[in-house]
RNA sequence: GCGGGAGUAGCUCAGUCGGUUAGAGCGCGGGAUUGUGGAUCCUGAGGUCGCGGGUUCAAUUCCCGUCUUCCGCCCCA
């Protein structure tokens, strides 16, 4: 038996420091922009999800994990009201309107990098928990909050060393002008309803426009002349899109006009986007996605609240960066090994360490060691520039014997200076002093 | 949720047409070197053959179920 949600061991344990770096770059990269870290629930109620992704959507009818609560005496309470997140940004809204911040002041930008779930069969880049990382802008309607925040998406992949990326964008215009466009589209698919494939009839009514981006050949036949949304756009929507492109234009973004592009999710307002990576397999091509979403805030029972974002899963980005063969920086070497001569002097070896650790060195020990050899043994795989020998005549003189591991030179120096010498002598090959 | 392939040591994999103690390479431990490392040699540990049930005198092997994994759908990140 093995994990009960699988994330996928690579990814996991063979690729940690892997994990690390990207956080660490995330992190990084979306605090220039100025967001805030900020965690939500793992758990939420599902009827936030039935509201904000759809009643329809497969999300919530064929993918949410349950969970059902159980009082002190034991008794179930009847029924499940909670599930296990299958996305992030209901979760964001939902915490802005429960504390109150889309009242504060503007600027709200967060991100966040944090465990998804869906319940449905696992498939490489495809996991039943996988690892998210989003960004959200709230109380912001201009569209250069649109740019922004696929520019951080975008240039964070290219950051990263991602190449064969494609940019999809699509307007999917607002409560105003989306019900003529709804009922136009409807007409024209009702034409076909004998002859398009079952999931588009039994998305006809109840989610029209993802009969577009049907994956069957016959409805792409089919649904050839459709109308576009596109089409449909009234005055604000269309000036909207017209600016987020010229503004992607003016960073020197690359995009593709599709008008096919529908979010999965009922929430998103005028734009929408996906990023895709060529050299992944074609399934799992879409490495991240988002739009903007203007009535979400106001569904979740806060002020209307326009608000545009994103999500990433990363374990398709580690995917993507095998398939380009780019290298990532494993976890750092160690700059020195303190060993011991013999278990009296072992734990004077490891207050050293410790001493040497607090002043900013990355310094390793063996917990039980035999003899020398076995410590010198294991820092060289590690790859340590220095061992600190601790022990015999040279400990009892108020020193350490050390040893250069790239050129096996060795002497005695005072316990005083380590510190110092480990910080000046810099690269591997660089002498000591 | 549907269809198909796979699961044997930490890793990569042999093997068993059903039959005594299931193997290799790499990795790991110990030694040759009792205060000096990357090579070599010697040596050792490590497996309920994914889990559960069935058929059988006997199952790691055959059958069923289940879980995991990979592939194709559905869908998505």
């Amino acid at each position: 038996m093995g994990d009960v949600l699988p994330v996928g061991q690579k990814q996991l344990i063979y690729q940690s420091e892997k994990w690390v770096w990207l956080r660490r770059a995330y992190d990084e990269w979306t605090m220039a922009h100025g967001y805030r870290y900020i965690e939500t629930p793992i758990v939420e109620e599902i009827d936030l999800f039935k509201r904000t992704s759809g009643e329809t959507s497969d999300i919530v009818n064929k993918e949410m994990y349950l969970v059902r609560r159980s009082s002190q005496d034991g008794d179930e309470e009847k029924g499940f009201h909670l599930c296990l997140r299958p996305e992030g940004s209901a979760g964001v809204s939902r915490a802005v309107v429960e504390h109150g911040l889309a009242r504060s002041a503007s600027g709200l930008k967060f991100y966040y990098m944090a465990p998804m779930f869906r319940s449905e069969r696992p498939q490489k880049g495809r996991y039943r928990q996988h690892t998210q990382i989003g960004a959200e802008v709230f109380k912001e309607e201009s569209p250069a909050a649109d740019v922004e925040v696929i520019a951080l998406l975008y240039n964070f992949y290219r950051r990263i060393g991602l190449e064969q990326l494609e940019l999809n964008i699509n307007s999917v215009g607002d409560p105003n002008c989306r019900p003529a466009y709804r009922e136009a589209l409807i007409k024209f698919l009702e034409q076909f309803k004998d002859k398009m494939s079952e999931d588009s009839r039994a998305r006809m009514y109840s989610n029209p426009m993802r009969c577009l981006d049907s994956k069957d050949r016959k409805d792409q036949e089919l649904f050839a002349d459709a109308p576009m949304m596109l089409e449909y756009l009234n005055e604000e929507c269309s000036e909207h899109f017209a600016e987020v492109k010229m503004g992607l234009e003016k960073l020197g973004i690359p995009f593709t006009v599709n008008p096919r592009l529908v979010r999965g999710l009922d929430y998103y307002t005028k734009t929408a986007f996906e990023v895709l990576c060529k050299s992944l397999d074609g399934a799992i091509q879409t490495i991240g996605g988002g739009g903007r979403y203007d009535g979400l805030v106001e569904l979740l029972g806060g002020p209307p609240t326009p608000a545009v974002g994103f999500g990433s899963g990363i374990e398709r980005v580690l995917l993507a960066l095998d398939s380009q063969n780019i290298e990532i920086p494993g976890y750092p070497a160690p700059r020195a090994l303190i060993a011991y001569l013999d278990n009296g002097v072992k734990y004077d070896a490891l207050k050293m360490a410790e001493e040497l650790r607090s002043q900013g060195h990355a310094i390793e020990f063996v917990y039980r060691a035999k003899n020398l050899g076995k410590q010198l043994s294991h820092a060289n795989k590690l790859g340590a520039n220095f061992a600190v020998i601790v022990g015999g005549v040279e400990w009892e003189r108020g020193e350490v014997s050390l040893k250069n591991l790239i050129t096996r030179d060795e002497r005695a120096v005072k316990i005083e200076d380590v510190s110092k010498i480990l910080a000046t002598a810099a690269g591997a090959n660089s002498p000591m002093l």
